[in-house]
DNA sequence: ACATATACCTCGGTCATCTATGTCTATTAT
DNA sequence: ATAATAGACATAGATGACCGAGGTATATGT
């Protein structure tokens, strides 16, 4: 199923954080993880991907290093730092928060205390 | 919590005819329902539902009409079209496809079926 | 009478993603 | 040997979703 690439929007950084989490990666591999593990409902693309890398480690949630291939040819590897780790933790979170709200919405049964509703204020 | 808006980009549609399936109603109104069933995750802005509407009416996918309140003030209904529902349909699958293929990327574990696999290739 | 809440609307900015394009190297096909 | 393809990185500009800010107008509460 082709999935409107909108829905997408915002959990990009999310999940590459979560590719990580599993061990170094470089770009292209990625985007061939990716593309594996969501059976092949996230085809992200290099321009999205690219500047987003050099934004989380702008942001200090990765670094990276290069290294080379038995060939000869030099691969970026990114690494998740602690700090990468907890804002995963947090986007993590917030997703979660979100598809109960969505599901909220569309009517869907929600087991209790998923939605950490506040107690209903006393009418009186 | 504080939901990143951009997550919510995309699904907005969705919502709103979700909320149109439980009866017609007027813009404003949609905000509010919308705020409540969320446990105020989505507040939805004006300047976000108003465009919106018009887009979904263009598309036929709702309907409106004039009508006055008892006080005397006009307010606009709307209403969900069979075209309306049958796209609500989608897009509540395309829905559960999206967030399966995240929780599959996050490493959670999916309930057998959920993600539609092919069967394996047999491997020659 | 004045402020606030209700109710509609539009314009322009911001930001995320994609399309298109470019570069360079290694591998495979001819 | 040479051409074509795949791997691997990168950026610029277009598109599109959402919001902020502003506008208009009526009803209600003080």
């Amino acid at each position: 199923m082709k999935i409107e690439k909108s829905l997408l929007s915002g959990s990009t950084p999310m999940l590459v954080l979560a590719l990580l989490k599993d061990g170094d990666k470089y770009g292209y591999e990625m985007i061939e993880e990716l593309d594996r593990r969501s059976d092949h409902t996230f085809e992200l693309k290099e321009g999205t991907l690219y500047p987003l890398l050099h934004a989380l480690e702008k942001e200090r949630f990765v670094t990276s290093y290069a290294k080379q291939t038995a060939g000869g040819r030099e691969r970026k590897y990114y690494s998740l730092t602690s700090k990468g780790l907890e804002q995963l933790a947090y986007k993590e979170k917030e997703w979660r928060h979100f598809t109960t709200a969505v599901d909220a919405v569309l009517g869907f049964a929600v087991a209790e205390g998923n939605m950490s509703l506040a107690p209903a204020p006393a009418t009186i």
